[in-house]
DNA sequence: ACTACTATTTAACATTTCCTTAACATGTTG
DNA sequence: CAACATGTTAAGGAAATGTTAAATAGTAGT
């Protein structure tokens, strides 16, 4: 469920770090860790994570600075980082924030609570997927957001049943799928249509596509060819 | 320069109220007081504020309650809603996070570190909602502040749940909305719409807009043209 | 609280679209 | 060429959507 959310953990403390890790990699995070302000900046260009927990007293490059300079790039303009420190003193929460942060939080933190507040800061970064709408098959172009399917720069209009069998042949272009097959996909359980039904969508099919996309294989079924 | 920026503030101790609105006033919020959760609910619904710094320990309505309230509603899912408590122990905080809230603040609290804290989580709003307040589809000017669009010179007066209805569909202009979408994005979990509803609405724009605009797909849904 | 007003939803009915079927034609297989 | 499977067509009816007016909910002003 969080896969595609990635983050990078630094901290001087292996333990602290092994046990944020096991958690958040448990949750379905993709996590990076470094022992230090340095290579926490490489791994954060290296692999543009989406979250960065970074504690603030580190050996070398310190987690306000790292914040500091990453924050100079465009690349990390959108990137979610949150502070992690001993020291709860008004001075370096303000500090933080200067440099950057969008988030701090002080140790011992528990896991739980770590988890809790990182869904907070990504619930926004979420809602932005883009996922794969269209599908080729030989010249068609399917576009299941907009139900409509092209033949070059044709539109070829289709209504839901004829849409419906469509995505059903062509998501196993060759397969040839039997009539018994097609009316579990196309119709609920409680629904019989009657033999013709099936043959009269295909032929609309052929009708608007071309007779060629679709073979029929008597006694079986029909198929998409590829 | 925070002059766009509204907040409410929470609290059932008015000299905390005090202190902090003077400090937000001085910063240039526009702020917003009650000493209940149930004032807050209802002054929320009334101005919808940017962020929300809600005592989690109030009479009447809890703080955490008055978020869970207002995150069912639509208009509520991108607002900030801190909290501020005396209890910093792990329980409260989950809670507060699952209530939907984005940040969590132990009293007691300087004005000067809820400062820095506010200006890091409206630091994501600012650079959202500055760009693109204006939408351009087809020749359609869609002014997301104004609430008005504008076809060439003329003005289209659209209400409330005609101009969401058309912001969501030109989200995605070809894009099908489905029913259960419009449904989902329009209203909230609890409210049941009958099943002509949207198609008035759907009706309305058409009315106002023209009706080359927005197509129906049968058994599908509506969608923009592009 | 009352009124006037606007926005939203509902219900009833009209219309359109599309799914299914039946009847018949044509094709395919052994 | 029989027996069966599939193609074709048009029509009836079911389902989805369009339309209208009226009920209800919400708002602003007095």
């Amino acid at each position: 469920m969080n896969k595609d959310i990635s983050i990078l953990l630094a901290d001087d403390d292996p333990d602290i770090l092994e046990i944020l890790e096991y958690n958040l990699t448990k949750e379905g995070y993709t996590v990076y860790t470094s022992i230090d302000g340095a290579i926490a900046i490489e791994l954060a260009n290296q692999h543009y994570p989406d979250v960065m927990i970074l504690d603030v007293m580190m050996p070398k490059i310190s987690g306000v600075d790292v914040c500091a300079e990453l924050r100079e790039k465009k690349e990390f303009q959108d990137t979610i980082i949150a502070f992690l420190t001993a020291r709860d003193d008004d001075f370096s929460q303000i500090t933080c924030y200067e440099a950057g942060g969008d988030d701090f939080m002080s140790k011992p933190i528990t896991p739980k609570v770590l988890l809790s507040r990182i869904k907070a800061l990504t619930k926004r970064l979420r809602n932005k997927e883009t996922p794969n709408t269209q599908i080729q098959v030989s010249d068609l172009t399917i576009d299941k957001d907009a139900i409509e399917v092209r033949k070059g720069d044709e539109v070829i209009n289709l209504v839901k049943k004829e849409f419906e069998l469509l995505l059903l042949l062509t998501s196993k272009p060759g397969k040839v799928f039997r009539r018994s097959e097609i009316s579990e996909a196309l119709w609920s359980d409680d629904v019989i249509v009657g033999d013709r039904t099936i043959d009269v969508h295909i032929r609309k099919l052929r009708e608007k596509l071309g007779s060629d996309y679709i073979s029929t294989v008597t006694g079986m079924g029909y198929k998409f060819n590829d």
